[in-house]
DNA sequence: TCTCTGCTTGACGTTGACGTAAGCGTAAGG
DNA sequence: CCTTACGCTTACGTCAACGTCAAGCAGAGA
């Protein structure tokens, strides 16, 4: 079962490193939906859960609204029907495929990188700094 | 050695399907320099390789700041001292490790979508569309 | 009671990364 | 010679994702 503690926004602002404006702006544009005790906000795991979703989307460059359309699929797409349902499917192929192409870019920003310090350790290594080889790694 | 082809603005939008705006705005920012024939840009092939590197680091998330700081690290880090080198490596490792997290982020979003994935083909294949499974990708 | 702290709702400001439109130059083809 | 294609600069516009006030309510403690 689902742990059924709750939050204030100043709870989840330091365990996530977000303001409060983040939040409320998240609320704003639909990606979560925390309750009211009065006027303030109680957040639920459930809405803690959204977040960690929201910020690890964010990281890996997908936009809000983005985000917004795969926190709606996980939502919406088992009381729609069949065609819903394959909707939702293809969605997520969709996104799976830019993440599979995002991570071969990063791979290969890896290696360069990586390329680039041992051809750092090894000019100051032999108190040489090689210009030509440097330049490679850019030209490449 | 480097081929020594050149390329006018619109041969690079099509090859790399951007705007000519974006590459006239990437030469504002100092992130390119092509050579001009009159007033006509003239890019070469060292050009149209920083093009590339700046492309990549765009999908994959840097600002066109951190971008620019790596393009002049492959630059004027061999013509500085030691104490310049060292920099570089410095910021080298940096990038590299946000890279490194972004890359973990991304191996995480592509097992909750290929699970969000079987999980509806495995419910269409029975007919039955569980909610409970599917919520559960969402919350873990 | 006063004040402090935390939370709220507007609403305007900011930054990055371009888009878009105006207005002009130039070279080739019909 | 005129249009079409491509290129240029200048400059204002736009959109996302918040930041930054301003002004105010609610409860807890001195």
């Amino acid at each position: 079962m689902t742990i059924n503690r709750t939050y204030t926004i100043r709870q989840l602002t330091k365990e996530f490193d977000v303001t409060a404006r983040t939040l409320r702006f998240y609320e704003d544009e639909g990606l979560i939906a925390p309750e009211r005790r009065g006027q303030t906000r109680i957040y639920a795991s459930r809405d803690r859960a959204r977040i960690i979703l929201i910020l690890r989307g964010r990281r890996v460059g997908f936009s809000l609204s983005e985000i917004r359309e795969i926190l709606d699929l996980y939502d919406t797409h088992h009381d729609g029907g069949v065609t819903q349902t394959l909707h939702a499917r293809k969605k997520f192929e969709e996104q799976l495929h830019k993440l599979e192409r995002q991570k071969i870019d990063i791979e290969d920003s890896l290696v360069e990188l990586k390329r680039a310090i041992t051809l750092i350790d090894d000019a100051v290594a032999k108190g040489v700094l090689s210009a030509n080889a440097l330049h490679q790694v850019a030209a490449e």
